[in-house]
DNA sequence: ATTGTTTCGGACCGATTGGTCCAAAACCCT
DNA sequence: AGGGTTTTGGACCAATCGGTCCGAAACAAT
């Protein structure tokens, strides 16, 4: 959420939604990523003109790692949620899962958050930080999930859920970035399978 | 190999081996991706002027494949060898998860394939036949190593072989990935030791 | 030494890049 | 209605982009 700063003195309105805007270029960045999407891409798919962009985004820069941390701020809302809270905890794992593996059907746009590790976290220091923290930030949620699955006999109890946790991280990555080159259903859900077994 | 066409009548010679520049262009690429490498970045790094660039090479675009084949042959050369020689299977998969281990330690490149994958694959259709023939190479690799396994008994015979070679596949991309973001050794092997177990 | 062929350096190209700036418009407040 | 403040479109900017082109240089063959 971009905060809705409010002066003494209000004078002309915006004649758009911040939020809005910072989706869609969210949704610019996400699948063309930072180099490859021009000022022209962001503002015409935002529906503001350049000055009105610079006012409220700052830079092309600033832009990227807004729209990179509403990302990450959305996937918390759609997937931690689910592996912290009442699910089982194998069906809300495998649940994360399922769903990547049905999002690769349509588009090929990857994770956001992976996309920049690969793109701009080597040579971008803010980048990497929230690459880092979201990565981090995964990581934690699935090893509430883990210890969860230990708690309720689902999984061994001798396993390391921290271990546990990076292994599932990983491969939320590497399932996403396969599906780029191929998004073959039956090819990923061959990896799911095995990656699930691993709980085992 | 860059093919060097030899003519009927040899006038001035190149002052440079294509083999090298490629060399240095493929390095370039691989570290900076497509779009965030300029032609000045090239010829600075091949040592080369434009005229020859375009000369020899054709175009950015071209070059960029021509690294990313390069790439490829000199990955056939290094790791699939192995995966399709004469050592014990599980060593030689082992092996290969090490070397990454290894390499990320150093440079933050990542692998040349999955950084098309990520950058290039979902908008270039030449790019991404590249991507998948490489991805097919180092699955059908990875199957030939399990077969090789399941003969040695190191591997269940009720495996099937070219699931798990999609897994490790999958993989061998998702750790390059996770290294990006986190080139933390003790984090990495966490996630290699269960990659691992999951041949058992 | 001349000729034929290729390579080379660098000037040059139009297009596009991210970014600045300003005058006009639009609104709130009194 | 009028003053104060903000937003807006678009003109404008220098820098850089990928790419072309040409005259000079460097060689092989004769």
């Amino acid at each position: 959420m971009v905060p809705a700063r409010r002066l003494a003195n209000m004078a002309r309105p915006r004649e758009f939604s911040t939020d809005d805007a910072l989706d869609q270029a969210m949704d610019m960045f996400w699948s063309k990523g930072y180099q490859a999407t021009t000022l022209g891409d962001l503002t015409r798919a935002m529906g503001i003109s350049k000055s009105s962009f610079y006012d409220t985004f700052g830079s092309k820069h600033e832009l990227y790692l807004a729209s990179l941390e509403r990302y990450r701020a959305a996937m918390h809302d759609r997937l931690l949620a689910e592996l912290e809270g009442e699910t089982p905890a194998r069906a809300a794992i495998a649940a994360v899962f399922a769903h990547i593996v049905e999002a690769a059907e349509g588009d090929r746009r990857g994770c956001f958050i992976g996309n920049c590790a690969s793109e701009m976290a080597p040579h971008d220091a803010a980048a990497a930080r929230q690459v880092t923290a979201a990565l981090d930030r995964l990581e934690a949620a699935y090893a509430v999930a883990v210890q969860r699955g230990q708690r309720a006999g689902e999984i061994a109890d001798d396993r390391d859920p921290r271990a546990l946790a990076r292994y599932l991280t990983s491969n939320t990555q590497g399932l996403q970035l396969m599906a780029k080159a191929n998004p073959d259903r039956a090819a990923l859900a061959d990896v799911v399978r095995i990656v699930l077994s691993a709980l085992d």
